[in-house]
DNA sequence: ATCGACGTTGTTTCC
DNA sequence: GGGAAACAACGTCGA
């Protein structure tokens, strides 16, 4: 007898019904019923995660917070699909290349769609599924349909192999390719096939009843929900509610927003954006509309420089070999970074003693989400600020933690950060009392996440060390019982990591991507002599005057310190004349 | 080739 | 308190 005919929209990213070219096409095919599907591929599950070395996971989903996210996104895309007659097809407990297989022998599958993900897990799976259908004379179509503003391939062609290394470089071209109109929202779709046929089989098809809970999914229960919903309806309220207040909307500049505020100062669409809940091309053309009839600030502050950097990120992430890597990456400086596991624990878990780091990393754990320059500021005490571990530790913490996790933007910020791509001033550190203290002069942000500081005089609540002891008693908070000491003496810290980036640089090595991305490990005569031991802090105060400040460690090249000054000069005068 | 300008968002001191 | 300079000095780009 002969099969029923199918098309299969396979849901991954992009969880929305707007702007979602290849959903919309199958949409439009009435005569032939349509599954749409989402796969919980076991592989990616906690059970097998922590059961087998799974490598190929990267980028893959792993908190429990994006999980409780993402299952919000799917309620969300069943409740929209049910309500136009369909509904969400889940299934669990299967490989992605198992649940393939059975739907080809169930259907007379005619066409699978789905929108492209440029993670390297992604690809690699999506190429296996590609060539599976194939191999059965089924069409496969897919587009990047508005996750980001310009085709990659596209792109790719663009810069024909070449990979800009600047933001600015990048930005203007993104605007001259033009960013495509987003597609009609789907409003109606095919009916479902007979969904008891893939019963046949019983229990083995593992086809969910309705979108599964988290502890199916194999995470303990949520202790406390995180304060934002997943969900393609609930990402576009946000949107709208942000692009309503214009003013706010055409005066946004990144670096002005407070990442102390207890309210985000930003939009917290990234985790929408991350999903696909909403389309970064979508929001980029909304934006637009605001900005329209006014003024309005530019790249890269403005929002639309948000989005120019997701997209730079985006590129290189699909054109840069083992991109959320130190070795074998070609854009990263290469580093003798530590990987000491007390430390990235306390570090973690927010018991490092130094309130502003503990704050930010304790709201990370349990709201999922936190302000652009609170993650500069632990990223940068985690790596080249104090600690000196590796980003990577770092970047797989906040791969866990944060609901917009995302592959390409978390390993680019934690380059960026860390100094070993795009960013080099290193001797730019930021500090773990004066930066809050700009924004936060109360400590209300510290209070509200390590309550046991809630009594502590703002005088103290960064440097709670330093408080007497009656003042620590009379706040009911004695440090190293109450709260930790710190970690680190984070001035004499900072003081050593610079000397330790300083060879490096020296060093310049970046990584090679050979044949098979090549893995060795580094050694040490890759990485040259160990930084002196001796140099040191100097005295920071010193009175000044115009001696030539004495020279620490290896000496400059004549180049260095000719370019060095002359820059000063040249910079003291301009601004002389200008005032 | 060399040099100056510049880089999404630093800190501390001095006046 | 606000603004400017000192701090120490990187890579990339382009003239």
């Amino acid at each position: 007898m002969a099969l029923e005919k199918v098309n299969v929209y396979w849901f991954r990213k992009c969880l929305r019904l707007h702007d979602n070219e290849p959903l919309l096409r199958l949409a439009q095919q009435q005569t032939v019923p349509l599954l749409p599907i989402f796969i919980f591929d076991s592989k990616f599950l906690p059970e097998t995660r922590e059961s087998e070395n799974q490598e190929d996971c990267t980028g893959a989903l792993s908190g429990q917070n994006q999980f409780q996210f993402l299952l919000e996104c799917l309620t969300d895309l069943d409740a929209q699909l049910q309500a136009m007659g369909s509904k969400l097809c889940v299934f669990l407990n299967r490989t992605t290349e198992d649940v393939f297989q059975h739907l080809v022998t169930t259907f007379d599958v005619q066409a699978l769609h789905y929108a492209k993900d440029s993670e390297p897990f992604a690809q690699i799976r999506d190429a296996t599924v590609t060539q599976l259908m194939e191999d059965n004379g089924i069409e496969v179509h897919s587009s990047w349909a508005g996750h980001t503003l310009v085709d990659l391939d596209e792109m790719k062609e663009h810069w024909d192999g070449t990979v800009p290394k600047t933001y600015k470089k990048f930005w203007p071209v993104v605007e001259t390719l033009n960013v495509p109109a987003s597609v009609e929202s789907v409003t109606a779709v095919p009916p479902l096939p007979a969904l008891d046929l893939l019963l046949v089989n019983g229990d083995a098809s593992n086809l969910c009843e309705t979108v599964p809970t988290l502890t199916e999914l194999g995470f303990p229960p949520l202790v406390k929900h995180c304060p934002f919903y997943g969900g393609e309806r609930q990402g576009l309220e946000r949107m709208e509610a942000k692009l309503s207040n214009t003013s706010w909307v055409c005066g946004f500049e990144k670096p002005k927003t407070s990442p102390a505020s207890l309210q985000p100062s930003t939009t917290v669409l990234s985790p929408y954006l991350t999903l696909g809940c909403v389309s970064a091309r979508y929001f980029y053309h909304q934006i637009q509309e605001v900005y329209r009839k006014n003024n309005h600030t530019k790249p890269p502050m403005s929002l639309h420089g948000q989005l120019y950097f997701r997209e730079w990120f985006y590129y290189l992430s699909y054109t840069t070999p083992n991109f959320d890597k130190m070795e074998g990456n070609p854009l990263c400086l290469q580093v003798d970074w530590e990987m000491d596991d007390a430390k990235i624990q306390q570090f973690k878990e927010g018991r490092t003693g130094l309130p502003w780091i503990d704050a930010a990393m304790r709201q990370l754990r349990e709201e999922g989400w936190i302000h652009h320059l609170a993650r500069h500021a632990v990223a940068c005490f985690f790596t080249r600020g104090q600690l000196y571990q590796h980003w990577e530790a770092g970047k797989n913490i906040f791969a866990e933690y944060l609901l917009d996790g995302d592959y390409a933007l978390n390993a680019a910020n934690w380059m960026w950060l860390s100094c070993s791509a795009f960013f080099t001033a290193y001797f730019r550190v930021y500090g773990v009392e004066s930066f809050p203290k700009k924004y936060d002069k109360a400590g209300v942000y510290v209070k509200k996440y390590c309550p046991e500081l809630r009594n502590m005089p703002s005088k103290y609540i960064y440097c709670p060390w330093d408080a007497p002891l009656e003042v620590q008693q009379d706040a009911n908070c004695i440090i190293g019982v109450d709260y930790p000491h710190p970690m680190v003496d984070y001035k004499e810290a900072k003081q050593d990591c610079m000397v330790k980036m300083k060879a490096a640089y020296a060093r310049k090595q970046r990584g090679t991507a050979g044949p098979g991305g090549q893995k060795r490990s580094v050694t040490q005569a890759d990485l040259g002599e160990p930084p002196a031991r001796s140099v040191r802090k100097k005295p920071r105060r010193q009175k000044p005057k115009k001696n030539k400040p004495k020279s620490t460690g290896k000496k400059k090249t004549k180049g260095t310190q000719k370019r060095g000054k002359k820059k000063k000069k040249v910079t003291r005068k301009k601004r002389k004349g200008k005032n």
